[in-house]
DNA sequence: ATGAAAGCGCTAACAT
DNA sequence: ATGTTAGCGCTTTCAT
């Protein structure tokens, strides 16, 4: 390995120098600049960045912490992740927990030997224990929540507008006229079931509909979900025409279940998803879906991890990100002929 | 920042012998072991590993190049990387490179800076400059080959039979009795793109079909590409009447395309894709597809690269998975009443 | 404008 | 069994 030693003495200066000229940093000849140049060049010197995190205590990586890269939204999101680091000069360490906060706890434990400059906490959860943990031992280490909040802490966060989100959705299938319409959530201490349920629930009270749970199920954001628990509530003999997924996966499943119950989408049940990821492309009829800005929120996510890194202060800031309708084909105005049962008035 | 020395005096003992206990290196009385051990954990103590990468010139991180953390395929992958990866106490910078080679040597630069313990590719490229260029400069450095063979290269390398599941494709559809049957590719400097291709021409052979370029079409492995060549084959007066997807992703493409163009799948066209991937049990009827064992090939890498590292020589070993078919609904035996024009005998 | 030297936090001889 | 010391490859005073 050619060190800096080799290029000074390749170059025939000092090694201060050619650090000097390499960081351009205090005052040098033109000379020995081009000499320094030279040598590196010729020798295809590269400054090791472990001996200047020592100096510096500066890694430039970033640790991710999100449950599943396997899961299509945490892949469009680390994408916009790692795109927007790399562009500031950082990587950034993978980190999948499965929502397993011993897995975190270990994770996180390695991120903090290893130095890193900061961490991005994409994980559903509203209670960390591992969160608080860090917090108090390293108050200094630049974090922040992407996606959600911690009950009890006030950290950097960049979230989407769940609640809106969740009102929109239901808004939109109280306007084509359902009534008896269904959610099926995440999981029930996820900062994004909570708030999209809270939402759904307020649309219906603005119409007028009291929220029962005979038509609200909760689970994991996943397609099984969809399918177990929107095959329950097709089951219902009040079914509902429409169903607010709590993100696409959900979205899919139900799909999946209206399927076997040769329910027809959008004709007999309307499907509104959340995220607008892959997914809502794919499915025939394309999915209606809430749209979160995945990219805008990752990217801004770096910039703000960055800014706190590089001022060295933590903002404490809460950057709400708007979502929006995507209409497209599985919800549809309301067609009473296909109702099972009347909805009692 | 509490460092080894804190420990030091607070357990009144050398630095030496803190690390000495901390690396159950060397002799240690029980007393001084229990003296090192409280201090330790009253001051919360970790080793940097920065400070240990210095010396031992091992960082315990891994690089992992890749197109695309949002393709579906890589996020599999990388989840059964990253896993196993952590299971041996390393880390994994993820690098997005869109297969540019400009960027991939972006990437690799900062990782060698980084010092890395080794570099995992998983790029499609079969002729990857930079990845000789690295060779050449870092002839020691644990480099190992996901998925692809690279020209005029000799690396460990950890592979799918590609021909075998082309050819695995196209068997399955000539026993249905399928004759016009079409290949959408990927890249194709891509190695996936052209064993497949290979297989499927010599599949074709060994039923005495002539393979022709009238039912060949590449472009890139994304749903567009299989919805626009999907598209072109189905335009053709003697349209096949079964479609090999070079992956899921191309197939989910045909699918549209042949809604649009409101051909029935599997009724008048039958499709197989390849790689098993989420997608393929999210469409209707479930795609018929080639398993690509992506999780095992995954761990496979990491447990060699590990090996790599730690005995400290390559094995220029080349590891073949095989790939199986895995039928769903997407095919069925040739309907001859739906053929558009009788193929010519 | 340049060099010498100290030191980042740890490991690993080498002493004792 | 434990302490002293010399680095690892750099950056950064401090001299000159």
């Amino acid at each position: 390995m050619t060190t800096i030693k080799d290029v000074a003495k390749a170059a025939n200066v000092s090694i201060s120098t050619v650090s000097r000229v390499l960081n351009n940093s205090g005052y040098c000849s033109g000379s020995t600049r081009e000499k320094v140049y030279k040598a590196v060049e010729e020798l295809k010197f590269q400054k090791s960045m472990v001996a200047t995190a020592m100096i510096k205590k500066k890694t430039s990586t970033l640790g991710l912490i999100i449950p599943d890269i396997k899961n299509i939204f945490y892949g469009e999101l680390t994408r916009a992740i790692e795109d927007q680091a790399h562009q500031h000069g950082f990587n950034v360490i993978l980190c999948n927990t499965d929502n397993d906060l011993e897995k975190e706890a270990e994770y996180l434990n390695f991120l903090l030997r290893k130095g890193i400059d900061g961490i991005i906490f994409s994980t559903p959860e509203v209670n960390d224990r591992n969160i608080k943990e860090v917090m108090k031992n390293r108050p200094d280490l630049p974090m922040i929540l992407l996606g959600s909040q911690v009950e009890n802490v006030k950290l950097d966060e960049v979230l989407v507008d769940n609640f809106e989100g969740g009102y929109q959705a239901t808004e939109h299938l109280l306007e084509y006229g359902h009534q008896r319409i269904g959610y099926i959530g995440g999981q029930k201490d996820s900062y994004a079931t909570v708030e999209r349920y809270k939402g759904y629930c307020k649309a219906l009270e603005d119409h007028s509909l009291q929220p029962t749970d005979h038509y609200v199920r909760l689970d994991e954001f996943k397609i099984h979900s969809g399918y177990h628990k929107g095959k329950e509530l097709l089951a219902l003999p009040d079914r509902p025409t429409a169903i607010f997924a709590g993100n696409d996966a959900i979205a899919v499943g139900v799909y999946k279940a209206a399927r076997e119950l040769d329910i027809s989408i959008p004709d007999e049940l309307s499907v509104i998803g959340f995220d607008d990821s892959q997914f809502a492309e794919i499915v025939a009829p394309e999915l209606t879906t809430i749209r979160t800005p995945t990219a805008d929120m990752g990217e801004k996510t770096v910039e703000l991890v960055v800014k706190i890194i590089t001022e060295g202060k933590n903002f404490k800031e809460t950057i709400t990100f708007q979502p929006t309708l995507i209409e497209r084909g599985s919800t549809t105005v309301l067609n009473d002929n296909h109702l099972v049962q009347k909805y009692p008035s």
